[in-house]
RNA sequence: UCCCCAGUAGCUCAAUCGGCAGAGCGGGUGGCUGUUAACCACUAGGUUCGCGGUUCAAGUCCGUGCUGGGGAGCCA
């Protein structure tokens, strides 16, 4: 008999014989036509259960069947009828039942059919995907994974592994994790007393990546279009909704482009995600919308925003707006402070109601490498803003001048030589380019009202967490 | 890291002024029914987050630590 996925289970034709191997939702009694009982069985293809109908004639039925609980994982083999309740089309008329794993202690299963509050799951995280909004979070979370690499592929950006493990310090996007193998109860020390990182792995200090960018740019220019998907970390003690230590970021950059090129491929770039996901997983999206979602309107705002052109304002405009809202804002907003997420909100949330791009930031409150105006005020810098997550997109042009970048360098007191092969691509034939970065959590957390990044990304790490 | 709130049975929660620790779900047992978070009865299940303090008496008040939530900063 041929096993069949639960995905295309419920699918087939009533009369086909097939075997469906699974886990246990619940168990429901009858005591009808002498004893039947009711098993409603995911394998996690879909997001829908099939339900299997064991008859009281079952050899195994005393022995095994009312026995179950939630949890258990069984094999079933059969033939599809259609339903004679209500609640599903078909079911699996069952001649077969095998019980390959039970559960030990039911008393204490972790994962009950009841709702669970997400922050209990979060500490049985290895049984979470168990439950409906995590196996859905998961499909979810691979759907977009896919779809970003069909997004690149389809236009001939290549996908570059840049590295985890740096020895440069000069990614600048925050707080790194050290890597090294010394002996934290016996380090090596240099004559004059700091500690000998000449012992160490790497023969220097080494961290983890806070951004493949600086690397990737290389790649781009000698391949014209790439990316890189990858986890980044952050050693900030950042405690909120919106930030893990451990996040998987996108970040593709183009050759021969300024701004406005790196906002088209973004504004595309999210609409793609956006319409893959609502065409491949439909079944997730609508218990999202429904389950997830305060409103209930997920779906059909994210439909709205394949539809619309996203809003575009300079920086400068938006201090602008800000300035003229009625609303009153904790922060006062002027020209030359970066905006607060409060005002973030307001652009994204009640003026525009749809994503927002900013463009054109104050020089000073940007990194380094974004490429300088012709004002010698602003950068060309980009944030996507969206409603509910706020930043979700940073990016900019680079600065391909090598006068201008040093000149920038100097004014920050960084140190040339640690820059020297991103000064290389410069000096050796430098072209324009720009590209951005996109926290993949966020995007999740936006396509699914997720409300916490720690509910997106299967396990977690944060400040004073990393278990599993 | 800062501000605010919370932590009680396996889970979700209740407990009045500081005065005997409770319910629903889940588990077990029995009953009933082509069931749908099934239903009915009985039953087991507690270091009230940890440490210290006030009090005749603390789940409740105070201090402190830990964990979680909301907001802020850092950012994606």
């Amino acid at each position: 008999m041929v096993w069949m996925k639960i995905k295309d289970a419920i699918k087939a034709e009533p009369g086909t014989r097939m075997t469906v191997k699974g886990w246990l939702r619940t168990r429901r009694d009858s005591k009808a036509d002498g004893g039947l009982s009711f098993l409603v069985v995911s394998d996690g293809t879909c997001f829908d259960t099939l339900q299997v109908v064991a008859r009281g004639d079952l050899p195994n039925y005393q022995e095994d069947i009312v026995r179950l609980t939630t949890g258990c994982s069984i094999e079933a083999s059969g033939t599809l009828v259609e339903s004679q309740g209500k609640g599903q089309n078909v079911e699996l008329q069952a001649d077969e039942i095998s019980v390959l794993g039970w559960v030990d202690d039911p008393d204490s299963y972790p994962v009950q059919k009841k709702r669970q509050s997400f922050e209990y799951l979060r500490e049985v995280a290895h049984l979470r995907p168990r439950t409906n909004t995590f196996g859905a979070v998961a499909r979810v979370r691979h759907c977009l994974s896919m779809a970003v690499h069909r997004f690149f592929d389809e236009r001939d950006f290549f996908y570059v592994h840049t590295p985890v493990i740096t020895a440069s310090d000069c990614e600048g996007a925050g707080e790194m994790f050290r890597v090294s193998t010394l002996d934290l109860l016996n380090l090596p020390l240099t004559d004059k007393g700091d500690i000998d990182f000449e012992q160490d792995f790497f023969g220097r200090e080494a961290r983890l990546t806070v951004s493949g960018q600086l690397s990737v740019e290389t790649y781009c220019c000698a391949l014209s279009r790439v990316y890189t998907f990858g986890p980044t970390f952050r050693a900030e003690n950042s405690n909120t909704a919106r930030h893990l230590s451990e996040f998987w970021m996108i970040e593709p950059e183009t050759a021969f482009a300024d701004l406005n090129d790196d906002a088209d491929l973004a504004e595309e770039f999210l609409k793609y995600l956006i319409d893959e996901l609502l065409t491949r997983r439909a079944d997730d999206m609508k218990f999202f919308n429904q389950w997830i979602d305060k409103d209930k309107t997920l779906v059909q705002r994210l439909k709205g925003i394949i539809e619309a052109k996203f809003r575009r304002i300079s920086y400068t405009e938006a201090v602008d707006v800000l300035g003229k809202a009625k609303k009153s804002f904790e922060f006062p907003v002027k020209w030359g402070v970066d905006l607060q997420s409060e005002h973030e909100r307001y652009l994204t949330e009640e003026k525009f109601k749809q994503p927002v791009v900013v463009m054109d930031y104050p020089k000073e409150i940007k990194a380094f490498y974004m490429r300088q105006n012709d004002d010698g005020k602003t950068v060309a810098a980009m944030d996507v803003l969206v409603p509910r997550v706020g930043e979700i997109i940073g990016g900019s042009a680079r600065e391909e001048r090598l006068d201008v970048l040093d000149a920038r360098l100097d004014e920050l007191g960084l140190p040339k030589e640690d820059y020297w092969w991103y000064r290389d691509l410069r000096k050796y034939g430098t072209v324009p380019h720009a590209g951005f970065g996109l926290g993949f959590e966020r995007m999740i957390q936006f396509c699914t009202s997720m409300a916490n990044i720690r509910d997106v990304i299967p396990f977690p790490r944060a400040p004073r967490q990393a278990d599993f």
